[in-house]
RNA sequence: GUGGGCGUAGCUCAGCUGGUAGAGCCCCAGACUGUGGAUCUGGUUGUCGCGGGUUCGAUCCCCGUCGCUCACCCCA
């Protein structure tokens, strides 16, 4: 018999990991909140053409990496490769602009793309963003990456490369790509074979080329910076100065291509040296037109999104300490048979102001001290103990090893009084 | 989809030119006849990823397959 494994790029969460993931999380939703997001949670699968139609056809997501499936009816659904597709078609379907002139959400939750699974890169994977729809203003570009910025900061990470550019809009980038397609016929024989066959498909990318011999053709090549149109360069440079009084450093990237075509003017990424090839931790940009390419009307938009793994990552490859200040933590121990009767309902009292845990069965005292310490717990109760009295407990503090007799009758009230000296600042540890 | 590396105990890994397995950690117990994190002693745990081939005999060699991992592509 085969056992059944979890499927190929996707794992299970535990443990010291879990605790990262959720101090992130956390994170993030102060961040957001303080910052005005108001969190959304849309379904994690959706109608195909929601994807194909904002994403883009010519997309690597939607050509090969989209988990797609027909339903029992034979219509045609796709696990979510991405977040803003999502929120948007949400914001359209809830008829939000009716309700409020800018909606401002984030996300947290779990993607799915078919890839080859690498560092930094799985099938599931899980991403938090943000987006604001509604205004055009380059303020909300800005705050958007100020916002991110603010988060990674938040958990500890620095070191932070901020990419900025602009893929310009209908009315400036089709004579940029014009050009820029002139241009590289011309470099054809200087290009990679595999920059040859983007350039029929998809010239843009050729600009973001890892190949040693295609950088020198995409270095002259003609930059979108260079080509854009007035309010598209206006725009621009209001980002950047918003940036710059923020105190965001940033540096202009010519050649920054997302995978998605939805995106207007505001392209960025961020970027950790620390993540090997998958060095981006998240990225996105201004999307104006997409509400109106999912039959909504003209609604711009700007938002980001991060890879929660790639963090992680970068935070354990740091050994950044993530860690929730600890409740205390109470454990239960009975030590003779009569004794275990007594824990459950005991349990129940504590659990009603603290966290506690016990054990089902009598065991020597030894076991139960190591246990103890092996859990982190700070209190110990132990029940039935040669020197206790019925209707008593012994408590005993782990980290000084002071202990009592307590009245079971006056449980609560005497736990409250020796925690209360546990979290005394000034008190005895003995690490 | 393509290429490299790797699959041996719960974990990290050894295993010499093929003779059917070991170390550390962890865990459990005892020394310490009811007071912990140290030390010492002892103990449990394996379809050697799976299938086939070569061989008297395969964890080791060959082929296939599955999985993990890193990289390419692309991106979070």
């Amino acid at each position: 018999m085969t056992r059944i494994q979890a499927i190929r790029g996707t794992k299970d969460l535990l443990g010291d990991e879990l605790a990262r993931w959720r101090f992130l999380e956390e994170t993030v939703r102060a961040v957001a909140e303080r910052s005005g997001y108001e969190e959304i949670r849309t379904p994690i699968f959706e109608s195909t053409d929601l994807f194909s139609r904002s994403i883009g056809t010519d997309t690597d997501i939607v050509q090969k990496e989209m988990y797609t499936f027909p339903d029992r009816k034979g219509r045609s659904l796709t696990l979510r490769p991405e977040g803003t597709a999502s929120v948007v078609r949400a914001f359209l379907e809830n008829h939000l602009a009716r309700e409020r002139p800018i909606a401002k959400v984030y996300y947290i939750g779990p993607m799915f793309r078919y890839e080859r699974p690498q560092k930094g890169r799985f099938r599931q994977f899980h991403q938090f963003g943000t987006e604001v729809l509604g205004p055009e203003d380059a303020f909300y570009d800005a705050e958007t990456i100020a916002v991110f910025h603010s988060i990674l900061g938040s958990v500890g990470l620095g070191d932070l490369t901020v990419r900025l550019g602009s893929v310009g809009d209908e009315s400036c980038r089709p004579a940029y790509v014009e050009r820029l397609s002139a241009y590289l016929r011309g470099r054809r024989e200087d290009l990679s074979e595999i920059s040859r066959e983007r350039l029929e498909r998809n010239p843009l990318r050729v600009l973001d080329s890892k190949e040693e011999e295609d950088r020198a053709v995409v270095r002259e090549a003609p930059s979108i910076l260079e080509d854009l149109c007035d309010s598209c360069a206006k725009h621009l440079d209001e980002v950047r100065r918003a940036l710059d009084r923020a105190g965001i450093p940033h540096a202009l990237d010519a050649g920054l291509v997302r995978g998605l075509d939805y995106y207007t003017r505001t392209v960025f990424e961020i970027h950790h040296d620390r993540l090997g090839a998958q060095s981006a931790l998240g990225g996105g940009g201004r999307y104006d037109r997409l509400a109106e390419d999912l039959g909504g009307p003209r609604t711009p938009g700007v938002g980001f999104s991060a890879g929660m793994e790639r963090i992680v990552s970068v935070a354990e490859e740091l050994a950044i300490r993530w860690e929730m200040p600890r409740e205390l933590r109470i454990l239960v121990a009975p030590l003779s048979e009569r004794a275990s009767e007594e824990v459950l309902p005991i349990l129940l009292r504590l659990r009603a102001r603290w966290r506690a845990d016990g054990s089902a069965r009598p065991r020597n005292l030894k076991t139960v001290l190591k246990q103890a310490n092996r859990e982190g717990a700070g209190l110990l109760l132990l029940l039935g103990g040669e020197e206790s009295a019925p209707g008593s407990a012994l408590v005993k503090r782990l980290d000084s090893g002071e202990q009592e007799n307590i009245l079971l009758d006056r449980l609560e009230e005497r736990i409250e009084e020796i925690a209360s000296r546990i979290a005394a600042p000034g008190a005895a540890r003995k690490e």
